[in-house]
RNA sequence: GGUCCUGUGGCCGAGUGGCUUAGGCACUGGUCUGCAAAACCAGUUACAGCGGUUCGAAUCCGCUCGGGACCUCCA
């Protein structure tokens, strides 16, 4: 454990408050995040909270706990509605497109792999997917039939919400009471399968034509949705875990099902810290597959897209993402993401300066209290925001050195240079500027600019304007300072 | 309709009782520069409305208006 961080505060859901964090196994932490249902490609609000997640993760790694993170991938299950007749999201679009449902799988498996790789997203330790546990998810059916709180009905089997109820508080996550769930369910047609409408589905029986089903002790069929997490977490994780991450949207009923299989099958409640990131709006309204008010990333990446004026690069989404709360709102807007892209160069700039200060014997401010403060914004909550304005007073006085106005000690320029380090690039997960890889272009470069001050140096301007402007026909920027000229 | 969240300056977005004028972007003035860009310095704009609690509220309570989420698949 970093001896100067502070106490680690997280949000719980269920508890609905900040409260201290402190691990099952001292050292350890279980994390387990709601994955994607891979039918379609990643669209930016699911990436948002995988990239808050992921935001979460380094922090923790950072911190020193040795964290198993685990993240699940359906890939079967996932009905498009809770009918009975609902069909499998997979299925569905295997069905639409002339593909084997794994085809399908593979295909948005790889466009999300991809897409997190672009937003510079660790991989998780462990990735499982829902066919590959289908033992697992039998196993814990039985065990919830065993106990009392599942039962066959048609071939397929139910989670009984009422008979569990009567011993534990069903919605206690998200605040909802059983009576009311009851008196406000809507009647859907085909629930004559389950006791009360409630009630959901552990297995479901498929119909001789499904073309996604698995054997098992109740006939063919196929594993709820709900299920699979629950499964997995308690394969990877134990029956008792440290931190269940998702999506706001997955706190009911997903989560509350997970509370209910994992209590109902193994006697205790599964998860200590449940954390819930909040969605990602564009043009005030939530990003939604279903709606068509979505964006993919490499339409944003790209600029084809009708809602932004320009292209915006992975890492500026990144960082634009890290200025808000995890679990708070974001809204999707042109002119915020151009804001957020000065800011993001703004920052990196001065990481590059921060590699070539020079020291003096004292520092004009206070840089480990500063570094203090980085930690103390992270371990409130994973207030990353807080901690972006905290790495720009230390931008100001990163400046204020190169430019003789401000002096920093060798003792303090190392700590500054650490904490910058592990803060914008360990743990907000901003990427210094891939500038490498133009292994052509900087010699070019070199030589143009080495024109160019020749030109300078002759008080030629109409030569120089000419190169500079040529440049910036072609996207790159000239910069002079006293010390010379940089470009980017 | 039910449950819950939310409304901060031109924009984004922190902050939950008494110096945060948070921070970023934008804007204005200045420094620097051949000019510009970038940097730097300084400054402007705020807490939806009404009422209440309090010595004191952006921060607590009530109401009004607005926005959103969930209640059905969604990160």
């Amino acid at each position: 454990m970093k001896a100067e961080a502070a106490q680690l505060k997280i949000y719980d859901s269920l508890a609905g408050g900040k409260r201290n964090f402190i691990p099952l196994k001292e050292g350890f932490v279980g994390f387990y995040v709601c994955g994607p249902t891979v039918y379609s490609n990643v669209h930016l609000g699911n990436c948002r909270t995988f990239i808050s997640f992921d935001m979460v993760y380094r922090y923790l790694r950072h911190l020193g706990y040795k964290v198993r993170y685990v993240r699940n991938i359906t890939d079967v299950g996932h009905l498009v509605d809770d009918a009975d007749q609902g069909e499998d999201k997979i299925a569905k679009k295997a069905r639409l497109e002339q593909l084997e449902p794994m085809e399908i799988v593979q295909q948005y498996s790889i466009d999300f792999h991809t897409v997190m790789a672009q937003f510079n997203a660790i991989s998780p330790n462990i990735e499982p997917t829902a066919t590959g546990h289908m033992i697992e998810q039998i196993e814990m059916i039985q065990g919830i039939i065993d106990n009392g709180f599942g039962y066959k009905s048609n071939g397929s089997v139910y989670f009984d919400v009422e008979k569990y109820n009567e011993t534990h508080p069903y919605g206690e996550l998200s605040g909802r009471k059983i009576e009311d769930l009851i008196s406000n369910t809507r009647s859907l047609d085909g629930q004559d399968e389950k006791r009360n409408p409630l009630d959901f589905a552990l297995w479901k029986n498929a119909a001789p034509e499904h073309i996604m089903k698995w054997p098992s002790p109740w006939g063919i069929g196929f594993p709820g949705w709900h299920l699979e997490c629950s499964a997995m977490s308690t394969k990877y994780l134990g029956e008792e875990f440290d931190i269940h991450g998702g999506g706001m949207d997955l706190k009911f009923p997903h989560h509350e099902c997970e509370i209910a299989q994992g209590t109902a099958c193994n006697g205790k409640s599964p998860v200590k810290y449940w954390m819930h990131g909040n969605m990602l709006t564009l043009n005030g309204q939530k990003m939604s597959k279903s709606t068509g008010n979505s964006i993919l990333p490499d339409e944003l990446f790209t600029g084809k897209n009708q809602f932004m004026e320009k292209a915006f690069s992975p890492m500026v989404v990144r960082f634009f993402m890290m200025q808000a709360h995890y679990r708070s709102t974001l809204d999707f807007t042109s002119e915020a993401l151009v804001a957020a892209e000065k800011g993001h160069d703004k920052l990196m700039e001065a990481m590059k300066t921060l590699q070539e200060l020079n020291t003096g014997s004292e520092s004009t401010i206070d840089v480990p209290g500063l570094v203090a403060q980085f930690y103390k914004a992270m371990s409130d909550d994973f207030n990353a925001p807080v901690l972006v304005a905290q790495l720009f007073e230390a931008v100001k006085f990163i400046n204020g050195v190169r430019d003789g106005k401000q002096t920093v000690s060798k003792e303090d320029l190392e700590l500054l240079q650490s904490g910058m380090h592990n803060f914008v690039v360990e743990i907000l997960g901003l990427a210094t500027t891939a500038d490498g890889g133009d292994d052509k272009l900087a010699p070019v470069m070199d030589l143009v600019l080495d024109l160019r001050q020749q030109a300078r140096t002759n008080k030629d301007w109409d030569t120089s304007d000419k190169i500079r402007d040529g440049l910036a026909a072609a996207g790159i920027v000239v910069k002079d300072s006293k010390e010379g000229s940089s470009w980017s």
